[in-house]
RNA sequence: GCUCAGAUGGCGGAAUUGGUAGACGCGCUGGACUCAAACUCCAGUGUCCUCAACAGACGUGCGGGUUCGAUUCCCGCUCUGAGUACCA
């Protein structure tokens, strides 16, 4: 009987669905597990080989923990708005939740070849209203809620407007966007308009003007971690900052929090660098200038107050509310020309040009406050309006872009800090940390350190400033201007916004006949008709971001069905959070910052029992494709192979990987590729045209895509499973070469064969022999082992060892093969299932527990020591393992290799350590 | 520029963390089986010393150091990849 992987694959896998093997429910009486992936966008062009690979390592996991008597979650869905549909509907007219529809389908019929268990009764797709309803139930919350910094936490609204009656809001620290202090007879008096005007810079899902990143070309406004280097990262389309009225999320309130609780998660440390520098924390403190003639206090935002007397100039964004204020008359020509050119300037070119130096002069000047010296203003687009205050206190001879406008524009650079040895400001200036401070007043000679302390003490006694956290952060931009997200449950009286009545939910995206926004540069919303609250309100016309409904959907999880609560009480305490998450570390400022701001949200409401939702990340590297490449020789119709290729003058050209052989070309299905190569001539050598190879990205117009299911058709799922893993680390970027998977194919046929007597499945109960349980305890502790530390890849040559090993020993025994079974379940589960049921079980391997090993039976009688000079082995002597530290040195000495390798050197010392190795030093 | 990760045969990679470097697989070479092919099996395969050795030397990007012993730890470089970027 050969192992017929097509016949048993898709019996099992039935068998699965049919005895819904893989679904899960709340069992107080065992532990839980739950183990996520990152749901997949369904895009039209389906999984190709790299997609797989974290779900089959979660699944490994899953299976192993099953194994090991765990209650395991591991749930699948689908991330189902987006741009490509929408892309796709604006194009064709087709709707968006028909390709999306036909895309789920694909992925589905994908993924349920591989083998996966997930518990797919609790799937959920974030385009589906009883999963947005959530979404938006959420966003309701978090309008209705502001941040107490006091106790940094969320606050319910009526709180505080509670705290406004009684004594306005002078007592309350809120993350807020602008704040004027009023009293309770103040906020009493306001209308309701102006009321809510107010609240809405306390809510933490707030309408505000703000500077956004617009891209134009698509339409739509995106969040910071949505744009890189100035182009969208979908489609690389320019970005232009804009101040429009959009929603936002007050996510850079939660900075301190989201820094606080990597403490506690297993995450990596690159991935937990990432979010830090995202969050950018930076301690410093705020100090106020003066302005000669004039009542405006100009307050500034340092990291390096002990460099007060080096400033030599002050520095305004131009967009800066500063700017207007301190324009002189004399200047204004001037500024606004200036200004002019600044919003000519795309944020690409602003990012590309860093070292353009721009200014002008405002007129104005500060009076140092240490020095009372009159420093003049600059306005500039070095200095960022969103960070700090908008203007910075310049410091040249200790500041590289401050030394370097001091330089276009002539100002004086003065040095502040010596660190013992000449500091040579002509060409740089010096921005270390270390020194002793000169021509500094009252601070002459102090450390940098002390100095840092000293004015930071002295700006906080003379009430003209204070130590201060500013962080790089910003709230998530939470409008788009598209049509397939959700809808917010928003609509709008007297021009300011109002939460639809959450029974109203879910408010249903409704029918369009065009996606393309509106030509009056509406979204595309704006064409639905009546779209409108029953008594007549208009509703938002944007929709949400595509992070919405990616952020919380590992609680709907939990709780799929239930249509009162996003998740029930009861499943969250049992489930509680996510202990192991799978997926891109391209994720790490964008989806594993708002979800972790989400979570933390509704922690504060009490909503969830954890404040973290992933314990512990594992970020699996991306595959890459191996790219084919025929030489053809200019101006012929000639390819020339790839060891003579340097004999003739060629051009390279990708060919499909698909038409390639162990790096040999099928130079007939070469001619029939592509009408151009029909006539194709080669020069070959030894009979055979080699192809040139590289390893790029894995896509279509590489030629270097490999689709998962074909590899399946000729190898099985098992063997793709295997062979992902076993192609290197799961954190490692690798590239996929289809030549290797012969090796893993070739072990699950061996370890097939250890069952069969010929024609016939035979195991003998006989009694093992040590030597057999010597593999068997062997593998299962490398299995368990590996398992457990996520080494998938070196689990596969331990499971082939061993197959090798039991087939010389031509063991065929229960006691011994059982056990690799459910060992090898995780990892390959059909071949497993087969074998299992043939072993007379009745029940699926998933019901086994993961065998036991003992250490017992893995050490030897006699060991082979490994005798080393100076650290290099010569010789090897056997001895029991149980052998004294003297009694090895004894017979080391009396060994008769030991003259000739010590040549009549003196031995001077003898190491023996734990681990068996003597190392005799002379 | 800053931060992080990495560099091991022809290739992917192993070495459970300071203790026999190159496991395992691919590829390659030779052999067995076969009329032949496929499948399967066996042997060899880091480099160098004109062949072989169960003889030796050298070998984990480069240069130093610590140690009885370093792919592993420390210092200084080079290169590659990733993140981020006028964040004051």
């Amino acid at each position: 009987m050969e192992y017929n992987f097509k016949d048993i694959e898709q019996k099992w896998q039935d068998n699965w669905r049919e005895q819904q093997t893989y679904k899960v429910s709340v069992d107080t009486s065992k532990p839980k597990f739950y183990v996520l992936d990152m749901f997949p966008y369904p895009s039209g062009a389906g999984l190709h080989v790299g997609h797989p690979l974290g779900y089959i390592a979660s699944d490994i996991y899953s299976r192993y923990k099953r194994l090991k008597g765990f209650n395991v979650l591991h749930p699948m869905g689908y991330d189902a708005y987006g741009l490509p549909a929408e892309q796709y509907a604006i194009q064709t007219g087709q709707h968006p939740a028909i390709t999306t529809e036909k895309n789920i389908a694909r992925y589905r019929e994908q993924l349920d070849k591989i083998g996966f268990s997930f518990d797919w009764h609790r799937e959920v797709r974030t385009c589906d209203p009883k999963y947005y309803k959530w979404t938006q139930w959420a966003f309701i919350q978090m309008f209705n809620h502001w941040f107490n910094k006091d106790v940094q936490k969320a606050e319910p609204i009526s709180q505080l407007v509670a705290t406004f009656e009684k004594e306005g809001n002078q007592h309350i620290n809120a993350s807020c966007s602008e704040a004027e202090v009023f009293t309770a007879e103040e906020w009493k008096a306001m209308s309701e308009k102006e009321q809510q005007s107010i609240l809405l810079n306390y809510r933490i899902a707030y309408l505000a003007d703000t500077m956004v990143n617009w891209c134009p070309k698509l339409g739509t406004v995106l969040a910071n971690d949505e744009v890189k280097d100035g182009l969208s990262v979908r489609g690389g389309c320019p970005v232009e900052q804009k101040n429009m009225r959009q929603w936002s999320l007050r996510v850079s309130a939660y900075a301190q929090r989201l820094l606080d609780g990597f403490d506690n998660l297993e995450w990596s440390d690159s991935l937990k660098d990432i979010q830090r520098n995202w969050i950018g924390r930076s301690q410093g403190a705020d100090i106020t200038f003066d302005v000669k003639d004039s009542d405006v206090q100009l307050t500034v935002f340092t990291t390096r107050p002990d460099t007060i007397h080096g400033v030599s100039f002050m520095v305004l964004a131009p967009e800066s509310e500063y700017t207007k204020q301190l324009s002189t008359p004399e200047q204004e020509k001037e500024i606004a020309t200036y200004l002019e050119y600044v919003a000519k300037r795309t944020e690409r070119e602003r990012q590309s040009e860093v070292k353009v130096v721009t200014g002008v002069f405002s007129g104005s000047y500060a009076i140092n406050p240490f020095t009372n010296e009159a420093i003049p203003v600059w306005i500039s687009e070095y200095v960022l309006s969103g960070y700090g205050t908008g203007a910075i206190m310049a410091v040249p001879a200790h500041d590289s872009r401050d030394y370097a406008f001091a330089r276009k524009f002539e100002l004086p650079i003065i040095p502040v800090i010596d660190n013992g040895q000449a500091i040579d400001l002509s060409e740089s200036s010096y921005d270390a940390k270390d020194g002793k401070m000169i021509n500094s007043g009252i601070i002459n000679d102090m450390s940098v350190k002390e100095a840092i302390q000293f004015i930071a003490e002295e700006v906080d006694k003379r009430g003209i400033g204070s130590s201060k956290i500013n962080y790089r952060l910003r709230d998530a931009i939470f409008s788009r201007q598209r049509y397939w997200g959700e809808p917010f449950p928003v609509y709008y009286k007297d021009e300011l916004p109002y939460m639809l009545d959450e029974s109203k939910l879910p408010l249903e995206l409704p029918e369009i006949d065009k996606y393309l926004p509106t030509e009056t540069g509406e979204p595309p919303l704006g064409r639905a008709k009546n779209w409108q609250t029953e008594d007549g309100f208009s509703l938002e016309f944007n929709t949400m971001p595509g992070f919405a409904g990616s952020s919380a959907y590992y609680l709907r999880y939990m709780d799929p069905h239930n249509e009162n609560e996003l998740v029930s009480k009861e499943a969250n305490d049992y489930w509680e959070n996510v202990d192991l998450y799978l997926g891109g570390a391209e994720h790490a400022t964008g989806h594993l910052i708002y979800s972790r701001f989400w979570n933390m949200f509704l922690y504060d409401l009490g909503i969830v029992c954890q404040e973290e939702p992933f314990k512990k990340l594992i970020n699996q590297g991306m595959i890459q494709g191996r790219s084919n490449f025929v030489y053809r020789i200019v101006g012929s119709n000639t390819y020339v192979s790839l060891g003579l290729k340097d004999q003739h003058e060629t051009t390279e050209i990708h060919v499909d990987v698909n038409i390639v052989h162990n790096d040999v070309l099928d130079t007939e299905a070469f001619r029939t590729w592509m009408p151009e190569y029909a006539n194709a001539e080669f020069i070959l050598e030894d009979g055979k045209y080699t192809c040139g190879w590289a390893v790029e990205k894995m896509s279509k117009s590489m030629f270097n895509v490999v689709n998962p299911d074909n590899i399946i058709e000729q190898y099985g799922a098992d063997t793709l499973r295997l062979y992902e893993m076993f192609l290197g680390p799961l954190e490692a970027h690798k590239p996929w070469d289809t030549q290797g998977i012969e090796g893993v194919c070739k072990f699950l046929r061996k370890f097939w064969r250890l069952f069969m007597n010929g024609e016939t499945f035979s195991v003998s109960d006989d009694e093992p022999t040590k030597e057999e349980l010597k593999v068997l305890h062997k593998t299962v502790k490398k299995i368990e082992y590996d398992i457990e530390n996520f080494s998938f890849n070196t689990s596969i040559p331990a499971f082939m060892i061993c197959t090798n090993e039991l087939s010389t020993l031509k063991c065929n025994k229960r006691a011994i093969l059982e056990p690799i079974v459910i060992a090898l379940a995780s990892y390959a589960p059909h071949i497993a299932e087969e074998i299992w049921s043939l072993l007379g079980h009745k029940t699926s391997v998933t019901m086994a527990s993961f065998p036991q090993w003992e250490e017992k039976y893995l050490v030897e009688d006699n060991f082979e020591y490994p005798i080393s000079f100076n650290g290099k082995v010569r010789f090897k002597l056997s001895m029991p393992l149980t052998a004294t530290n003297a009694e090895i040195e004894k017979a080391v000495k009396a060994s008769p290799d030991m003259e000739r390798w010590l040549d009549g050197k003196d031995i001077r010392k003898m190491i023996i350590v734990p681990k068996k190795i003597v190392n005799v030093v002379v």
